[in-house]
DNA sequence: CTAAACATGTAAGAAGTTACATGATTAT
DNA sequence: ATAATCATGTAACTTCTTACATGTTTAG
């Protein structure tokens, strides 16, 4: 029972980073936590609130002339230690998928061989999509490597593993289209 | 935009099976579809009142004697058609899963290469355990063919696509674990 | 000239979890 | 005895999404 939520400690980790404003953060995960961990605008805000409010990282404003004053926010000593702490925690619960594709072919009686093969022909196209955006993901953390040297290990690390789930899914796909040929009558 | 929301398509598709009571939706889903759907008490009942109210289903109530009343929900023909046209419904939103291991491996520089190694040994173990629980319902689904002939093939491919992503996930375990050994200094 | 990017934030609502309330029966 | 299973439901709370509000600069 920690104190924060998961995306709490999630921005906390991000302020590690050279993202330190709401919005640097926002267009960070966007881009490289996509995969694993999405987070809205309504949070990311109060949670900066809250995490000023707390201690864990001090609020500097840049005063920009024209623009909106940008909020950096600074990661405190107290704040690091929160984060570390939360990472050495073990995990406890499993992650979790809700998948509407697997929902639907569930109950798949319903439904005839063709309109199956559509469906499955559709999560197939997305799957592949979604590979896509692991490799352009994972060039360009490999081309801006010297930014920020130690993580992008552990960037590539998760990646590998959306590329390597992603793909046993793809196959699955194949398989079970591959079964339901021959079928439409 | 679809008038209800997927818990509630899912818990119309449980009911065109032999569950038709809360308590035995809530089972049919712990014990079967555990894997890409969740649903508690908290949803299964209200939505259950607006199936009712919105002539999907139509409620049979059974007196036991002791026991509370027992509801049963019994499919309309119009609920009958509400799931199908959901079921032929194209699937837009991609499948996303919120991974706390990735999340903190994630910021795994962080972490000592022990502690990196120890949150990835947690994880494959808990890929294990699924691993065997989709095993375990294969067999239950298997062993009760007879019951829904029809649906059992659909039951059985969802659980091959769980096997198959998990297998994916343990061997991306073993290959990162690998990678960090040597490294404990 | 117009759209996208930059930049911060709030409010309302949807969705989901957890704990609570109740009470009989059955298995250990 | 006591825990688990059967059985239905609600209330409070947490979490997250979406839409709104505001306004500048830059690129096409």
């Amino acid at each position: 029972m920690s104190k924060y939520n998961d995306t709490t400690y999630a921005i906390l980790g991000i302020l590690t980073t050279s993202c330190r404003s709401g919005y640097a953060i926002k267009q960070f995960i966007d881009q490289s936590l996509t995969h694993f961990w999405k987070i809205s605008y309504g949070q990311i805000y109060p949670a900066l609130k809250l995490i000023t409010e707390e201690g864990l990282a001090e609020l500097q404003t840049h005063q920009q002339p024209g623009k909106p004053d940008r909020h950096d926010y600074i990661l405190t000593d107290k704040g690091k230690d929160v984060l570390k702490s939360w990472l050495e925690q073990p995990v406890v619960q499993m992650p979790f998928e809700r998948n509407e594709v697997l929902l639907k072919l569930f109950f798949g009686s319903h439904l005839s061989a063709i309109q199956t093969i559509k469906l499955l022909h559709n999560y197939k196209e997305m799957l592949e999509a979604r590979y896509e955006v692991y490799l352009t993901i994972e060039q360009s953390i490999e081309s801006e490597k010297s930014e920020d040297e130690a993580d992008a290990r552990y960037w590539l690390l998760t990646l590998d593993y959306g590329k390597r789930t992603t793909q046993a899914g793809i196959e699955w796909c194949t398989a079970t289209i591959q079964q339901f040929h021959g079928e439409e009558h």
